[in-house]
DNA sequence: GATGAATGAGTGTTCATTCAT
DNA sequence: CATGAATGAACACTCATTCAT
């Protein structure tokens, strides 16, 4: 028999993170990502029980990396803010290198199958992040808040200022870089 | 000459909200619209150009909607910070009253025609704010960068923490919207 | 407005029924149908909910028009062989004039779309029929057996003799129509 | 050389039988056949040319299998009205022991594929009972018609009554057997 | 102004079959 | 012999939009 072809695989995830970046996530139809992969239509099911399996698995592939990435040289052994810095300058890094893999994510969490996919699951991958938050607040560090409510100020305001499609007069260096995460940190800090 | 039946239009963009509240944006079509509107598809089309120019002018109405409101009782005479706190509160207020129109800006911001909307218009009615901001900076009261960076904190995160479908597990009581101010403040004060 | 083209929903429906005598039940597709009608695949969804309404539609109409040829000339006031034997040539008329409808009845009957429809309704074309039936045991003139038997008998062998998909060698002359009663009649009469 | 695998083909022909069963002709796909009987699609068409040959091939099994049945105990030295009703008898056991086998057959009989197979070969398995309806002819015991015209009232109406989908009120014992017998020995007898 | 009819182009998905191993 | 990968063509159905009234 004929062994599935890697590269097919990659190759249709790639086609579908560039046509998303190409024409948006609401017009990327499997027949077009077929056709940017260079690949039959029927072949994507092959690999995916359908459109909506193609989409959170790419999701949450990305999801996966980025995480990764976040958390690279994460060191628990140093002050809680250093390693938020680090985390933060890591993210932008990530979006900035990263830009079509970062679009699509922004354009699927808004999508309807973001329904269908398991919070709960991609939350893990950032787990030590919700930990360090946990035991800033016991040292009297951080905010003693709710943590959905210093994720939106630790977390969130990354994405804002990396997605150009809301914020386009900004560009982002290591001094804007810095500066913002100044003020993300006094948000959260005691 | 017959005038264009007011209440038709009306009907039509609150058939378009609730549409897309019920079944999402990605399914709401033209003929959808207009059955829940109780109006022929083609009456649509009198209204408005296309699809585009309907969900575009609803947008922009809700925008229009949200930045009176939240500009309610705006009082330059007080303490720059009791205004944006007072902002901030008739945010989370209009949020809680409108959801409805609130998703309905969410599902359009991620959507291919958020890209077709004119940026500048929309921001026109929210200048009032800006203007705080430079006023606030001038007065070093807040810190002098950028006004995308400061709008992430002192914006955005309201809409991260009132948006049900990504934040699930918290609930909005007057203690938790002042509380979260505070996050806010503090991130752009000097 | 555009009002309803009566014209267009009979073709669909003669391109329906001339489509399935030509390639059979199982290949006419919508897309074929609409081609043959001269008419675009979106319009028939405006005749028909979906393919099946469109199949059954077709249907329960022909089998309408099979009850009232079969009943034409009904006198309940003449012996009920007479009766029987009128129907059955009418039945064969019915069939020799309208092969494309019989046989369209034929395939739908076997086909999966057959479950969906209301047995009892097409029943109810046919009541008089099984009245007499019952009329005829009543008065001992027909077998007391139950009038699924006697229907096997006397409604059935039509079909298959008319059906020259199954029956190819002979020709149906009012000869052969004449004997055939005399052994619809014999199996059940008492 | 490999021979082909027998307890294969085998469990292809029943995987078939099943399927069609199961979920219909129409819906019995080559994968979903092959799914069935723990096989790759690739496989039948080492043992069939393609979907044709397989339906077709499963037909002519059955068949086979039913004009054996309906033979067995076949006996020429006892009266044609004995040897008749033993084969009535007969058949209905047979359906009813082999419900799944009969639905295959009569789902395929009105199929697109029923137009290629060879009548002429699936008729000589039950050339006895041709012959005996003619011997009976000869003998003036049986009405002198065309023997499609006998068929229809000694052969088919079996098939009519033991067929649930057609005919559900009725319930099959060994007393509605033989007096439906009597129906189409009535029918046909001189 | 207002409408339902009409449509070509598109949707996601499955089909019977062949290919490379 | 046996397989799962691969596919172009087809499937039923919906789309945004225009037409005729």
């Amino acid at each position: 028999m004929r062994i599935k072809d890697k590269s097919k695989e990659e190759s249709v995830i790639a086609a579908t993170i560039k046509l998303v970046n190409k024409i948006g996530f609401a017009s990327s139809s499997v027949a077009k990502i077929a056709k940017e992969a260079n690949v039959s239509p029927a072949t994507i099911y092959i690999y995916y029980k359908n459109k909506e399996d193609l989409l959170t698995s790419t999701y949450i592939d990305i999801k996966k990396q980025l995480s990764n990435y976040m958390l690279t040289g994460f060191d628990s052994s140093k002050p809680i803010r250093d390693i938020f810095e680090h985390v933060w300058q890591n993210t932008f890094r990530f979006i900035a290198n990263n830009k079509e893999l970062f679009y699509f994510t922004e354009q699927f969490a808004n999508s309807p199958y973001s329904d269908k996919i398991d919070k709960a699951e991609i939350d893990m991958y950032f787990e030590p992040l919700f930990n360090l938050l946990q035991k800033g607040i016991e040292q009297k560090i951080i905010k003693n808040v709710h943590y959905e409510i210093l994720g939106a100020f630790i977390f969130y305001p990354v994405l804002i200022l990396a997605n150009n499609r809301l914020c386009k007069t900004i560009k982002l260096t290591d001094k804007t870089i810095k500066s913002s995460f100044t003020l993300a940190w006094d948000a959260i800090k005691l």
